[in-house]
DNA sequence: TATGAATGAGCATTCATTCAT
DNA sequence: CATGAATGAATGCTCATTCAT
């Protein structure tokens, strides 16, 4: 039997570091957590530490690439039984796996979303939106009847913005009159909404172009 | 007519500094803005500056009630407008005021938004919430029909941060691929058919529960 | 009748300047004392101070010497009582008196005299030593039979300062093996014992001198 | 034989930066002398002091400890000839190997002594004054005419700091009156005077209690 | 390749002192 | 005379980064 090819001793460092700056994150956040604390945390020396990213900014970086990768393969996981379900069960399987996932290990992900600004993070939300949009066309193509939607790119925008922001609000700054489930609800119940109202106002003007002419 | 009396000579300075915070900020970020920087925008000596402000926590506080303050006397300025519009012309009312809020001098107020996750924002977002859902209940008292709405707290509640958090978003980091005012129409044309099927689906269990019994 | 010329303006301000000095000085210690806090405690501004003192120094100064002066009139109101008392009474008296004195206000003197090595003090221990002196050569001649002891100035720097040191030593680290009363006892017994056996040999000597020639 | 290894790169450092706070104290005094100084006189960077001092407060703390050690080694190193003199010889021995200890490398502990009443002096002091008890015990011991003396703790208490506090204050700020010789030579026979008289009257009322009953 | 001691620029903050009003 | 806002040098301390071993 062949063993998989071990992981470079280079890579298990530099996935220690990585994971040492997310947990120094959660729990000492971001102006709290110095290189030293991230070198301890993992395990290794300052020096090591310049061995193996340029700079505290490489660190900050390599940890968005992973968060993003995280997102991208979650999604590709769940494209089977996305491109199975109807719109609503959709958007809810996704809703509240991205949330599981911001919640993952004591809320490392979470946690960082309020530093984004503080980082260059427009990489990784472009490939993070690359993603999504990939898997909603394939969810369309699956799905003919929202083909008649106008003004697609529009659209996704909108329900991709409009769905995981007040997510993530939540999360953070939970609204003691509005409980989480309570409010993917709202919002799955309001993307369903527009997307059907669409789809009339389509059909409607279809009708009109057939019966004008 | 009498003149007030002119600000006093501390409010001035004490502006000065705010004034100065928000430019520093523009200019070099939250990591890149010291209380030396501060200080000489504002022309006076770090010595003053701890005359007027405790720390530089007071200032960034300060500031952020500043611009909470903006934000409700914007939506008081608005209020009479609002209520004799109807609900599409309100929104967009509203998002447009607040996006030109957001990039009124340098977009000052934008790029700090960026670093409200590393302050205890949690006090200003819960009196600009306060002062939205205010606006929004006296609308829905001029707009009657909209009390047959279930649910209203979580339907606001969406609505708001479905609204305000793409609008942020895209003014932070553009989609070459939909304008602004696209966005702007997306989610308000969103907002309107969620408000309206909620309503039908009021209606129908209205008339079924009347019809049943 | 006539009217005591009241104290000038300017001398009441320099008194309560000084008296503020003390009060600060128990309060926070030297180290939190700053001239901002004196010149609020003595009820005037800043400004004002440095119109009185050239400076922070000057004040200490200032206080050691009033400190000096409240030692010297202690002396003096005493010398009557002493003059009258045996060796051990005058003793006794002088030292309880003098600690007393340090511990008036809230230990005043005595919080002050933990700062003494920060400051030029020589010119104040001069002025009281002198005092004592003085005091102690007026008791001599009162008390014929010490005019006997040989090297008197010795005998009495060291008297003074065996005396004075072990008592601002338990005032300000008090030793629970020793009760301060003890501790005084134990002093002037030890001072007691030390001048009669000087006098014993003066006269052994003198007694050697008459018979040998 | 094996050389014992060499002091490590540490503990020198540490060395050096305890040296350097003595050298400094003497040049500016404890208010003139800041970490930046301490870091220069050692010849390392400010950085390098924290790593091995949490903050200046350590540095002075240290100093005291070395200080306290040095006093320590030499009584214990002095024990030896104490046992084997008289008390006369004993006190001298003591007295002016304390002195020159003081002044050693341009009074740097002389100096310091001016600011214990800033520190938090007490461990020190408890420290020395238990060394001192131990070996007076053992002198006593040793010569055991002395057991017969009364009140021994207030008696060693006492002669301690009536020994002293002299010497500090004479070096400090010497009396053009008397020498430092004269000044010792007068407290060692005030201290003796005291025991001989405590030793008489002890024996006297040992005497008139076994012819009384 | 790994280490961790060393660096020093830089930061927030204080406070004695000045001076225009 | 009195005021107190303004000053800015100075302080203790941190931390990203380097480099000799």
């Amino acid at each position: 039997m062949v063993r998989k090819p071990q992981q470079s001793r280079s890579k298990i460092t530099v996935d220690a570091i990585i994971e040492a700056g997310f947990i120094c994150m959660v729990e000492r956040g971001m102006e709290g957590t110095t290189t030293r604390h991230i070198a301890e945390t993992a395990g290794i020396s300052v020096g090591s530490l310049y061995e193996y990213f340029k700079n505290k900014e490489a660190i900050y970086a390599a940890m968005g690439r992973y968060y993003t990768d995280e997102v991208l393969m979650m999604l590709k996981s769940l494209a089977p039984s996305l491109m199975a379900a109807d719109l609503q069960q959709a958007l809810e399987i996704i809703f509240y796996e991205f949330s599981s996932l911001l919640q993952r290990d004591n809320q490392r992900y979470l946690k960082c979303m309020r530093y984004v600004g503080a980082m260059e993070y427009e990489q990784y939300v472009d490939k993070m939106e690359q993603g999504l949009m990939e898997l909603i066309m394939r969810y369309v193509m699956h799905h003919p009847q929202y083909l008649q939607l106008p003004n697609i790119p529009t659209i996704i925008y909108v329900c991709i913005n409009s769905g995981i922001f007040p997510i993530i609000r939540h999360l953070i700054l939970p609204n003691p009159n509005i409980s989480f489930d309570d409010m993917i609800k709202g919002v799955t119940r309001m993307i369903i909404s527009y997307v059907n109202a669409e789809l009339a106002e389509s059909a409607k003007n279809n009708a009109q172009q057939k019966t004008t002419p």
